[in-house]
RNA sequence: GGCCCCAUCGUCUAAUGGUUAGGACAUCACCCUUUCACGGUGGUAAUCCGGGUUCGACUCCCGGUGGGGUCACCA
């Protein structure tokens, strides 16, 4: 019989998914994957106040943009009946019991509040669990009191709800965020008092801000969605946050998902906390987009330029850290930076020289070849006879209008040879 | 503050008692080149501090310091 694997991610839909829930993701996911076991994603939702359906959705469309596919989906408020029928127990045990409480004093005028909610008898003792990173804990939970884990029947929190859903749903591996540690005793004494087994731990390192502090949406995070619409590939975020507080062991950086699914391994995940890098996913962003075939890169970019500009997908991919930014280079529509309108000053123009030339060549190519290539070919003798830097750079300069620009074969190629022909007699106007 | 977790270049990390402490990003210099970009080569840069243990500590132990997390009728 082979021990399954069952892993869980378990969001509350509270706000925009960003990096710090997506890594815990990740490496459930990978986890699960790579023993071949269960992946299931659970939506916690049982605070009706904060959670919102939006949230519920931008989790599950996030996770499968990012390819992160799960076996198994449920949302936590759909199984309220299920956790009434554990707490029905605790209670007829005595290992619960409703709790008279008096309203604080600072209460918030609009906040809900009961005065009957069903408190966990704590047994006062120590516990520790096994964790795959952190190896044994050990905790006495003496000082937590009797904690509540319930509002009513019918109105599970946090505690409860976790245990009994992992319980119910066979997760023995459960992979989350460092800032549980602390709830990890609670669960655990519950877990006790219902007879369910305590699965394996795993809590990873928290993944920070530049100030060192836990990400968060008010506190650096950027939105999963956000990047997708900035140009950020999947398979690049996948790669960066796999990379944050985890490595192979070997020198390898690069990493498709099935080559992750392959490598990774809990132990070798790091304890401490990890800032989260936008320069070092901004690299590997483009080292993805190099990685592009020309179909997809060209497919990718129509999101963000028009198509009249994908001759020039290759070496606009060369130069862009995610896709949103080719719309830097071509602008909308009309010639940008690539082609600016042609305004050369003399002094770029470098006087000129050889322009003549240049456009009596090309008026003798013709108009239906003309390609970068041939282009090339046909100043290009020209041009290293008399000095590739006099001849190259009043046509650039002539095409663009600009100093920096791609070569200027591929530019004339683009603007085609009435366009090219024009902006070249242009400049030899200015000159005169 | 109590409890808990953590600590190698600026950042992500490798090295599980013996290495000139390695790699990547970033940065700097040079090369390539018709500009930018791409690419190539090289450089700068780290074991938090103090005690032990040991022939020998980044590595093991103890104590500091520092950072973080958590202390809800949220998850």
């Amino acid at each position: 019989m082979k021990n399954n694997v069952v892993t869980r991610f378990a969001p509350s839909p509270t706000g925009l998914f960003h990096a710090g829930n997506y890594r815990t993701a990740v490496f459930s996911y990978l986890a699960a994957r790579q023993a071949g076991g269960k992946f299931i994603l659970r939506i916690e939702d049982t605070d009706r106040e904060r959670s919102k359906k939006e949230y519920a959705d931008d989790i599950i469309e996030s996770l499968d943009w990012l390819g992160l596919d799960y076996d198994e989906l449920h949302y936590q408020s759909k199984r309220v009946s299920i956790h009434k029928k554990y707490l029905q127990q605790l209670i007829n045990e005595d290992k619960a019991y409703l709790s008279k409480e008096e309203k604080p004093a600072d209460l918030e005028p609009d906040k809900d509040w009961r005065e009957e909610v069903i408190r966990f008898r704590n047994p006062n003792k120590k516990v520790s669990f096994q964790d795959k990173i952190r190896g044994l804990v050990e905790m006495d939970t003496t000082d937590l009191g009797d904690f509540v884990i319930a509002k009513s029947l019918d109105e599970p929190i946090f505690h409860l709800a976790v245990v009994v859903d992992d319980f119910e749903l066979g997760v023995n591996e459960v992979i989350r965020g460092e800032d549980h540690i602390s709830n990890t005793p609670r669960q655990i004494l519950i877990q006790e008092a219902i007879g369910a087994p305590t699965p394996i731990y795993a809590h990873l390192p928290l993944v920070l801000s530049p100030d060192r502090s836990k990400l968060s949406k008010r506190h650096g995070a950027v939105a999963i969605a956000e990047y997708r619409k900035r140009g950020y590939l999947p398979e690049a975020i996948l790669n960066y946050m796999a990379l944050l507080g985890w490595n192979p062991g070997t020198e390898q950086e690069i990493f498709y998902k099935e080559e992750l699914i392959k490598s990774f391994d809990l132990s070798r995940v790091q304890k401490g906390g990890a800032i989260f890098d936008q320069i070092k996913l901004d690299w590997i962003n483009r080292e993805f987009i190099k990685r592009l075939s020309l179909a997809r890169l060209e497919e990718e970019l129509t999101r963000f330029i028009p198509e009249k500009f994908l001759p020039l997908a290759k070496i606009i991919s060369e130069r862009i850290n995610n896709l949103s930014e080719a719309k830097n280079l071509v602008g909308n529509g009309e010639f940008d930076f690539f082609f600016a309108p042609p305004e050369p000053t003399k002094e770029l123009l470098r006087e000129g020289k050889f322009l003549d030339e240049t456009i009596d060549l090309l008026e003798k190519l013709d108009g239906g070849d003309w390609s970068a290539e041939k282009i090339k070919n046909k100043l290009w003798d020209f041009a290293t006879e008399q000095g590739r830097a006099d001849v190259l750079w009043p046509m650039r300069v002539a095409l663009t209008g600009r100093e920096k620009s791609p070569d200027p074969f591929t530019v004339a190629s683009i603007l085609g040879k009435k366009e090219s022909l024009q902006r070249l007699k242009h400049a030899q106007k200015i000159l005169n």
